[in-house]
DNA sequence: CTTGCTGCAAAAGTTTTGCACACGT
DNA sequence: ACGTGTGCAAAACTTTTGCAGCAAG
């Protein structure tokens, strides 16, 4: 469903130091670390998770710099923003992903993806009725799972 | 488009009554204040917002008492959570309102509403293949608008 | 070398919480 | 009266920023 790190891994890594390069910025050891680590990430992840990924692993790169890093994966348009919750930000790779959606439960939090191929074209039309040009777009649903609605039963 | 505070105002606060009631919670000035700014809304509004145009208004009702006031808005159902930005948290009232999908420009952050009626079924469709009851889903496109490109090509 | 980058810790912004007192029911 | 609500200020949390030293091009 999504390809893996090692298929990505080189092409992306170019893609952004072609970013940095053509913005004057520096393609560091630390940036080097975060892109490795964003690039196993196989579904939505936190910047949160990914300091605390780096620090298990023993690798020197601090909180204020993921934050600064994500940033700039976020301009080269490597990773996308996935707005779930309005207090935390997720992210997920946007290379080489077909759209999709997330169903989520309101009780447990649990986050299904599935695809929304077909939400192009409503995007595509909404936008030139507002002469907007279509970046990207994110449908969430929220429910109750059948686990959640077990217990509400109770 | 929305029906306005005179048509709303009083079933929506026998609604929020009826919930306060049914949880063994209390109907208190605070409450009422709050609630009819609320009802004042026509779009998308934010905390910080109520708690300026209450201070504004000579009312007496905290920012603690606005935040605790606006968890159970959301659950009576009286208003929803419209996520826009993952360090806000935005509301729109719930009641009486079509689906609507929100078209955001990525610079200026002007946001557009559409109808999104066709979801539903979508909605729908996607819970039933994962067993989950459907309660709300959200649609929004990021995209350029024309204000922005103009200042993009200069 | 020059310019940008990093880590730290402090700051900023939003939302939550503990506590003593006040108020609906 | 009882149990809940309120205001205040402090805490909690995520994200941002200033600064002095460090490193990439």
């Amino acid at each position: 469903m999504q390809a893996n790190a090692d298929t990505m891994m080189m092409p992306l890594c170019s893609i952004f130091r072609r970013f940095l390069k053509r913005k004057g910025l520096k393609f560091t050891t630390e940036r080097a670390v975060i892109l490795d680590s964003v690039l196993r990430k196989d579904g939505i992840f936190e910047a949160e998770e990914l300091c605390e990924e780096l620090k298990d692993a023993g690798h020197s790169a601090s909180k204020a710099t993921v934050y600064r890093t994500l940033k700039h994966l976020l301009e080269s348009g490597i990773i996308q923003e996935v707005l779930l919750d309005s207090t935390r930000s997720h992210y997920q790779i946007a290379f080489g992903r077909k759209p999709t959606g997330h169903l989520m439960c309101v009780e447990t939090h649990q986050v299904i993806e599935f695809p929304t191929e077909e939400l192009n074209a409503l995007m595509r039309k909404i936008c030139k009725e507002h002469g907007y040009e279509p970046l990207s777009h994110r449908f969430v649903i929220h429910g109750m799972s059948p686990a959640a609605r077990k217990v509400e039963e109770a």
